[in-house]
DNA sequence: GTCTATAAGAAGATAGAC
DNA sequence: GTCTATCTTCTTATAGAC
């Protein structure tokens, strides 16, 4: 019922008490916070970042911080939830299209692509502490929503292979697996007013993995 | 000259000193003791771990870990250079082995699925705590080294379109990050005694990444 | 090379006044 | 809804004995 070790909290030991986005009580302000959380989250890590910083942000003292929230567990919960709940609906609008899997897929790809920037803070916490954060019972419905995830993606590459779309040499699950991370993990390079879009970059990333880097010349072999 | 604010440690207050992995002294003790830290890190991040964890884990007390190293920061340090060190050379001899640019860079995917198995911890700990390490000054080298090795694959890929071997309508650069990206990523789900061994995981991503997903078919279009 | 003992402070969280 | 004040525990790191 514990869960693992946590921060060590201290005082009047709190063992992360349940406080899920959803129940919280969805004020203005509270949003607001959580967004500027969420951004010293991306910036500086979960565990570097106090619950000090996160009150000088908004201008209040830390234990103000604890008439919205909790814990600053919770604060973390309600980032990645709001991201992940956007995604999954909108993967379900793709899937909903009537189109072939191929356009589907090519779909999903724009959508990954297409969260960079609406949610880039809650994708860099995801990234960069889901290793930390999984480990503590409330957030197993990361897992859950993860699988769920893969799920979507394996069952459109595998209709693409039965319809002959996809080459049926390939793995799904291991090639949703690398689509996937080659997508999120862009979070860590993209700058939104850079060189590249994120239609671009979706774009860029479709005609590879569609079609290939190879030109089909080779010097050695058939020269 | 002091980097941002750090852990906040305490005591008489050290800023981070400098102690190079190269420039400390290399006992057989120091080298167990910085892999069995490279566990705890990448298994729960590098500030959750504690120097007591550490030194638990080598059945000593924390004290102790201070005849071996002058900080946290240099066991984690040491880590990383010995990966990279190691990364850098496989690159160089596959660059020297006068082959094409598609089998170079062939080479180079396969070294880089290569050292998943080998460097797994490290790899890791690139991954989770790259952006809250790169914040301190002595890390620099780190900037500098993922730098050099973007410059080998982009020019391995310019060769390539060059030579008429890659289509010439992608981005070298952009290729190069979502080829980086998809390997280097896998750390989080690869399981060295799972159903695919890295020569698999390579085999296939190099399939896909020349090829194509796609066969060529449409169904709706070419009909 | 390890232990004992401890410094010095930063952390998350709480209680109650305003 | 915010502040004041504070508790408790954990943290990295040090000094010196053994």
């Amino acid at each position: 019922m514990v869960g693992v070790t946590t921060r060590k909290n201290s005082g009047t030991a709190t063992p992360a008490k349940r406080q899920r986005a959803s129940s919280g009580p969805a004020s203005e302000r509270r949003d607001h916070l959580v967004k500027l959380a969420a951004e010293l989250f991306a910036r500086k890590g979960f565990q570097a970042t106090t619950v000090r910083e996160i009150a000088d942000e908004a201008g209040i003292l830390s234990g103000s911080l604890y008439h919205h929230f909790d814990s600053k567990e919770t604060i973390v919960d309600e980032v990645l939830s709001t991201f992940l709940d956007d995604l999954i609906a909108r993967y379900r609008a793709a899937l909903d299209s009537g189109k072939d899997a191929r356009d589907v897929l090519t779909d999903m790809v724009r959508i990954g692509f297409g969260t960079l920037e609406p949610h880039r803070a809650a994708i860099t916490v995801m990234q960069n502490d889901w290793n930390y954060l999984r480990q503590f019972e409330r957030f197993n419905y990361l897992v859950k929503a993860e699988e769920e995830v893969e799920q979507i993606w394996v069952t459109q590459i595998k209709a693409g292979q039965a319809a002959g779309l996809f080459r049926p040499d390939v793995d799904p699950k291991l090639t949703y697996r690398m689509i996937r991370d080659t997508i999120w993990v862009a979070v860590r390079w993209f700058r939104p007013n850079g060189r590249l879009n994120t239609n671009a970059l979706a774009d860029h990333y479709i005609t590879v993995l569609f079609d290939g880097l190879a030109t089909g010349e080779r010097t050695t072999q058939q020269a």
